[in-house]
RNA sequence: GCGGGCGUCGCCAAGUGGUUAAGGCAGCGGCUUGUGGCGCCGCUAUUCGGGGGUUCGAAUCCCCUCGCUCGCCCCA
């Protein structure tokens, strides 16, 4: 391509489009609000260290998919692939936690380098929240709540909760050690991803989607098996606090999640309209990140919902029913108004009025093209107004304006300038 | 990073070696120099993502490259 355009998987989002997004966005910003959680705004950029440290050398967001690259004093900075690292990073910076639990939430754009596919970019947008210094597993469960309630306000239908425990550090390395083992008995049959895992991330080589791999793998020691006593405990308490709250979940005994730093609870949203890449929000408990990052040790819980997949899934739930919540929300809104204009004192008259008109809080398209009115009055009727201002030199010599009715029968009269409330007052109560 | 499919106007899309690259939508202009939604007429790609090659001749074949897309991997 010659052309200038944008880079491999960073996406242009246009007015259309954001409609949609802001629907999403006040939805979202609502619910945290009720919820307790404050926003937290963060750097797209930190210390290449800090996700290193935070989310693991073993990761493949950290192996291979991390935008990091040397400023000017030399730095290793990395472009965020996730928003958990950044917040902890920014609460301990703060002494947040010094005044006790922080519940925070964030949205912005996350970077990752990987081959796009369906629901899967580059630069991509996450809403996500962090309960910093939650430790009872009933936070667990108003996390995921808040996470389930804030999807089905928004009328997304068809999602699926998938739950697992990954235990404490010490359940995990104890499991991970049986794994290993017993995996290394049988090497010669796992597929070369899987092998490859044995030595950097073991954990992840039972959600492999080798056929063979999966055979294997049911015999193999589970994850539930290794939880010690307080463990197991914990985890039943977490799913009677969902059942009892109504939110139906799956166990899913495979759903480690990639990111090291998760413990406990861990959990994802998934939606069978999305293709490969079907989860919507994905979290889970992290009681050893805090720490690991140089504070004090401190349990802690969040999720992180994808707002591209989100969009997807809403806007499949919005074809699927063109009454619903879904639809509605991310109708295309039209302007009220639209002033067809034509001749110098009238052009002059119809800017100063349009302005009136918006600061009374309209929405005011003004033609601006001063073409012929019939051409003006197509455009006004495509732009879906419900009325059409019209104001020539005759009216502008009068000082009055026509007010006429698009949508309906009504007839079409004719109003004095003067009081701007009163052409207001006319156009609101038609 | 690895595989498969694809790339013709702002959008959708015909065209698979031979004179001027269909059509629809949108846009702009006109019929209608002050009244829309319908209709009719006209205009809008010297060019087929980009570069190179084969050929008398290529959007159509070959190579490279960029991008999109689906899947793997991984995750939101």
């Amino acid at each position: 391509m010659s052309q200038l355009q944008s880079l491999r998987g960073m996406v242009d989002l246009l007015p259309e489009e954001l409609q949609r997004w802001q629907a999403v966005d006040g939805m979202a910003r609502e619910h945290f609000q009720r919820s307790g959680f404050g926003e937290i705004r963060t750097p797209l950029l930190e210390t290449t260290d800090l996700f290193c440290r935070g989310i693991g050398e073993g990761t493949d967001v950290v192996g291979k998919e991390m935008y990091t690259f040397h400023d000017r004093g030399d730095r290793s900075c990395t472009l965020r692939p996730e928003g958990t690292a950044s917040v902890v990073r920014a609460a301990l910076q703060h002494g947040l936690l010094s005044q006790g639990a922080q519940k925070l939430w964030y949205a912005g754009p996350m970077f990752r380098y990987e081959r796009p596919q369906a629901g899967r970019q580059r630069q991509f947008h996450q809403i996500g929240v962090e309960w910093l210094g939650a430790e009872r597993a009933r936070s667990d469960v108003e996390v995921i709540a808040l996470a389930w309630d804030l999807l089905a306000s928004l009328g997304v239908g068809g999602l699926q909760l998938e739950l697992n425990s990954l235990g404490t550090a010490e359940d995990r390395q104890a499991y991970r050690n049986a794994l290993v083992a017993w995996l290394e008995q049988r090497a010669e049959a796992l597929d070369s991803d899987s092998q490859a895992r044995l030595s950097t991330n073991p954990l992840r080589i039972l959600d492999s989607k080798n056929k063979d791999t999966q055979a294997l793998l049911g015999d193999a020691p589970t994850l539930a098996d290794a939880l010690c006593d307080a463990s197991r405990q914990r985890f039943e308490e977490v799913q009677r606090g969902l059942t009892a709250l109504g939110i139906p979940f799956r166990l899913n005994p495979r759903l480690v999640r990639g990111l090291d730093y998760y413990s406990h609870t861990a959990f994802e949203i998934t939606s069978d309209q999305l293709g490969a890449q079907a989860t919507v929000c994905g979290g889970g408990r992290y009681d050893g990140l805090i720490g690991q990052l140089g504070g004090a040790p401190t349990p802690a819980i969040g999720w992180a919902l994808g707002m591209e997949r989100l969009l997807l899934v809403l806007g499949a739930a919005a074809t699927a029913d063109p009454q619903g919540v879904a639809a509605r929300l991310t109708a295309a809104a039209l302007p009220e108004v639209y002033v067809v204009n034509r001749g110098a004192e009238a052009e002059r008259v119809a800017l100063a009025l349009a302005r009136d008109l918006r600061a009374a809080g309209l929405w005011v398209e003004l033609d601006a093209s001063g073409s012929a009115f019939g051409k003006q009055f197509k455009r006004a009727d495509r732009s879906g107004a419900q009325w059409a201002l019209v104001l020539g030199d005759d009216e502008a010599a009068r000082g009055e304006v026509r007010l006429k009715p698009l949508k309906q029968q009504a007839e079409e009269t004719t109003v004095a300038l003067a009081p701007v409330a009163a052409i207001v007052e006319k156009l609101l109560t038609p």
